[in-house]
DNA sequence: GCGACAG
DNA sequence: ATCTTGTCGC
């Protein structure tokens, strides 16, 4: 698929101002709340058997009807320092039905807060590469939890005008509404924005997910950090991670991404 | 100047 | 993200 929005297509040659006032503007035009072309509880239930279920009707207007919606998975791995391997798996019924990788250089080094320059490029490449037409996507990284409420799943999100979720391990900025230690699976706490957010201070920009947790003392796992990138809210952002979660801490769609990506990299060489 | 910071 | 074997604890 191809930008909707060219205007917002991340070019590195940007000054950092630039890239920021960018940044800002595709925040504005982010949606944060649910616009969504299918219904968020016929995503697949995973469950760690492995199984899968059967679809009902499975959509709502817009996206692929009468079939359970596509859910993408996207994440970068490197070649080197100045090229990126973006890999998409897409998934429908918790069985993956296309899978693509593109490489592109990154022009620019990691920066905090404004990542999407640096693997935008790669990520673009990818989605020419697919054939098909994904529901939601799920990327490595924020969303709305960011200095400017447009980290990488809603800069990629907005450009596409597609349905996108952050998964991040770790937090960018924002505040915990209260502990995020010793959380159950299943279980969750809101990330509110402060001083370092542009959203009004208090505003729920995102959710600590546990979608994994071992059932004993010593040894925990730590919750994932994830937020809305475009036309999805925080709680169903959160409902569909962990819908799609199947006995890992990543969703699946992410998780086999991520391992497709190792691969790519390895295939393509040097 | 110091701190803090997705991948 | 990436460099990497074993190892501690489910």
């Amino acid at each position: 698929m191809e930008p909707v929005h060219p205007e917002f297509v991340p070019d590195a040659s940007l000054s950092r101002a630039e890239m920021e006032t960018l940044q800002r503007d595709i925040a504005e035009q982010a949606v944060f709340a649910d616009d969504l072309p299918f219904d968020p509880d016929t995503v697949c239930r995973h469950r760690e058997s492995g199984q899968q279920q059967l679809d009902e009707t499975g959509g709502g207007d817009g996206g692929n009807p009468g079939e359970a919606p596509i859910v993408l998975g996207v994440d970068q791995a490197f070649l080197d320092d100045e090229r990126a391997v973006s890999a998409l798996v897409a998934m429908r019924n918790g069985e993956v039905i296309e899978r693509v990788h593109a490489v592109a250089p990154t022009e620019i080094p990691y920066i905090p807060g404004l990542l999407s320059f640096r693997e935008g490029g790669a990520i673009l490449a990818g989605f020419r590469e697919l054939s098909v037409e994904p529901d939601i996507a799920f990327f490595d990284g924020s969303g709305r939890i960011h200095f400017r409420e447009a980290g990488i799943a809603t800069h990629i999100g907005v450009m596409l005008d597609l349905p996108s979720i952050g998964v991040a391990k770790s937090l960018l900025c924002g505040t915990p509404r209260s502990s995020t230690e010793g959380l159950a699976e299943g279980e969750r706490v809101p990330i509110e924005a402060d001083a370092d957010v542009t959203a009004p201070d208090g505003t729920v920009i995102g959710h600590a997910v546990q979608s994994r947790q071992y059932d004993s003392p010593n040894r925990h796992i730590n919750p994932l950090i994830v937020s809305p990138g475009h036309r999805v809210s925080a709680e169903t952002a959160a409902d569909l991670v962990l819908a799609c979660s199947a006995g890992y801490k990543l969703p699946e769609p992410t998780r086999l991404a991520d391992q497709y990506a190792d691969e790519a990299k390895k295939t393509v060489g040097t």
